[in-house]
RNA sequence: UGUCCCAUGGUGUAAUGGUAGCACAACAGGUUUUGGUUCUGUUUGACCAGGUUCGAGUCCUGGUGGGACAACCA
């Protein structure tokens, strides 16, 4: 018989929507068994986790199924883009843990998209409207009215060649003509109502200059390129429903091969309590200082993430918690801590930090003795190894870790009470001293000396456990604590006239400038996971210095006492 | 008075016509040199009404509720 056997391997996770899409289009042989994805972001800002939902997606089902999965900048509009953004959608990406085949732009296949316009408007598919925007607007009817045509519709096929020429030139003025595709301004389908496909954009485009003047619209580059690129499964956000006919109707205009059809998926975007998710909201609070840039620690972008301390890990598996569907959902923040406090329990090294300081003397304890205490890593590791930290007469100790009468359940230190100090020796209270406001400015205490841990007499057991730091051996650091950026739990749909700033929540960062860490940080690179033993996971922040580090809050730990405290 | 999409515990998500399960959250307890971790247990669910079927969360019809669509944005 074989032992162990193999069972836990074989664990069956089903699969979402789109996986089974894939897997039915592979077993049937379509587009000849190939699999391409792509990831198209416009460069025009930071990628956010709602993003990171659409690259675990589009590169991950690439890797799962033996496809590829290109990066495609979609930048069709010059005037909102800029490389800026093209290098930092690289660097996140990467961050992530994924890999593309080819980087392409949108920007590539200008000249192919504008020779496939102007095959258009000869076969009088396309032609020039030289009606103001308003106008436009006004003729495409509602979502329940049908719409009326431009008097320019049928205007000669040769005119609309000669303008649309003309379009592409400096003189040509904006605003003063489009190009739309003729198809049917009484189409149930908003977006059958002759769409614009061209207009005329004077700004400089990042990649190509001041060569173009006009620049195709979303509808008329996206699923071309695609169909450039040979991509067989668009996939895409919710919102883009119901541009998929109109997709599939430009392709169908292109197609030339009956054994290749791109096919655009849509799925849900990501939403997350307490935050926006929308670019033009997370623009504003950078651009208005509201926040410190697209990388502050408080933002739901990628780099913001990153420097709060997330772990590229604790990103997909909390994206992977929350699935593919077509719902509308709105997920809960604690799902992501909740992933991001078990990608870190396993990955950060644990030391100690005093954040609230209270002075904590042991008074038989020898004045000028210093010992090193062994302190593991991480105890989850059974191989970790452990670091040295010195121990003495003078400890920094937790504020709340101190309560002169307490209640019953409060395990800490109070006078009469034993409490242990962690990798050190067991403690006895005896008293404090308070200045003249009654407020507690030292604690007292005698130490067992029988105690200490590996000691035969450390064995006994004593309730509460505390993290101390010699006062005498430590330095000082600046810890930023973050909370929920906006104080209510959907914005987005609280917000009236763009007042979503009234919002923020006005305590979503406190610095704490006067706290204390162990001296084994000292040499580490930020970006470090940390854990600040019995208070949370910590991350060192690129504003450190010789002089003073900085670290950040990523999540706190779960706090059951607090839970208790409430319930008193 | 349109078209399309969606509806399973508090939240998110499974099941592919056959015992409604999982994660998070919540609660109770065991273990613990982190009030962490871990382990055990508990509470909570099919939008409504019809129909098909031996059998419907699943298929059909009609309602109800939510969302998307009227940018020279993507």
């Amino acid at each position: 018989m074989t032992e162990g056997n193999t069972e836990a391997v074989n664990e069956k996770k089903s699969l979402n929507f789109i996986e089974q899409i894939v897997e039915s289009d592979l077993k049937e042989g379509k587009n000849n068994g190939r699999l391409q994805t792509r990831f198209p972001p416009e460069p025009n800002g930071y990628l956010h986790i709602g993003h990171a939902k659409a690259i675990c997606m589009d590169f991950g089902i690439a890797q799962r199924y033996g496809g590829v999965c290109n990066l495609r900048f979609d930048d069709t509009n010059p005037v909102k883009e800029d490389v800026e953004y093209v290098d930092s959608i690289q660097e996140d990406i990467e961050w992530l843990g994924y890999k593309w085949g080819s980087i392409y732009y949108a920007s590539d296949y200008f000249q192919q998209l504008w020779d496939f316009a102007v095959q258009l408007i000869k076969e009088g598919k396309a032609y020039v409207d030289e009606q103001s925007a308003e106008t436009i607007a006004r003729q495409k009817g509602t979502p329940t009215q049908p719409g009326e045509e431009s008097p320019f519709r049928n205007r000669p096929i040769e005119e609309s060649l000669t303008l649309f020429q003309h379009m592409n030139t400096a003189e040509a003025v904006e605003g003063s003509m489009v190009l739309r595709a003729k198809i049917d301004m009484a189409n149930s389908n908003m977006h059958f109502r002759d769409p614009l496909i061209y207009r005329i954009i004077h700004h400089p485009h990042h990649r190509t200059g001041t060569t173009w003047h006009t620049y195709p619209m979303y509808d008329f580059a996206h699923g071309q390129s695609d169909y450039f690129e040979g991509v067989t499964h668009s996939i895409c956000t919710l919102e883009f429903e119901v541009h998929r006919p109109l997709y599939n109707l430009f392709i169908d205009l292109l197609k030339k091969d009956e054994s290749y059809y791109p096919r655009q998926i849509e799925f849900n975007r990501l939403n997350l309590t307490y935050t926006v998710m929308s670019k033009r909201k997370l623009l504003a609070l950078v651009k208005e200082g509201l926040v410190t840039g697209w990388d502050d620690p408080r933002m739901p972008t990628i780099c913001g993430y990153r420097r709060r301390g997330y772990s590229p890990q604790a990103i997909q598996k909390f994206i992977d918690s929350i699935g593919y569907t077509k719902v509308e959902a709105l997920n809960d923040i604690s799902l992501l801590e909740a992933a991001v406090r078990d990608d870190l329990n396993s990955r950060a090294t644990r030391v100690s930090a005093v954040l609230q300081p209270l002075k904590l003397i042991l008074t038989n304890y020898p004045e000028g003795m210093v010992e090193e205490m062994p302190a593991v890593d991480n105890p989850e590791d059974p191989n970790s190894p452990t670091h040295l930290i010195e121990f003495s007469r003078e400890l920094w100790i937790e504020q709340d870790d101190f309560m002169e009468d307490a209640p019953k359940n409060y395990f800490r230190m109070t006078p009469g009470k034993e409490v242990r100090l962690k990798s050190a020796y067991i403690i006895k209270c005896t008293g404090c001293k308070k200045d003249e406001a009654g407020n507690v400015i030292e604690v007292y205490a005698e130490y067992d000396p029988e105690s200490k841990s590996g000691m035969s007499g450390a064995g006994r057991k004593v309730k509460g456990t505390l993290h101390w730091l010699s006062a005498a051996h430590c330095h000082k650091a600046e810890v930023r604590l973050y909370d929920r950026l906006f104080k209510v739990e959907d914005p987005a749909s609280e917000e009236q006239d763009g007042n979503f700033r009234e919002l923020l929540n006005p305590e979503s960062l406190t610095v704490l400038p006067e706290c204390y860490v162990e001296k084994y940080t000292a040499g580490m690179a930020p970006l470090t996971y940390l854990q600040f033993q019995r208070i949370g996971y910590f991350n060192i922040d690129a504003d450190s210095t010789g002089e003073k580090m900085v670290f950040n809050r990523t999540v706190g730990l779960r706090d059951n006492w607090a839970k208790q405290k409430n319930k008193n």
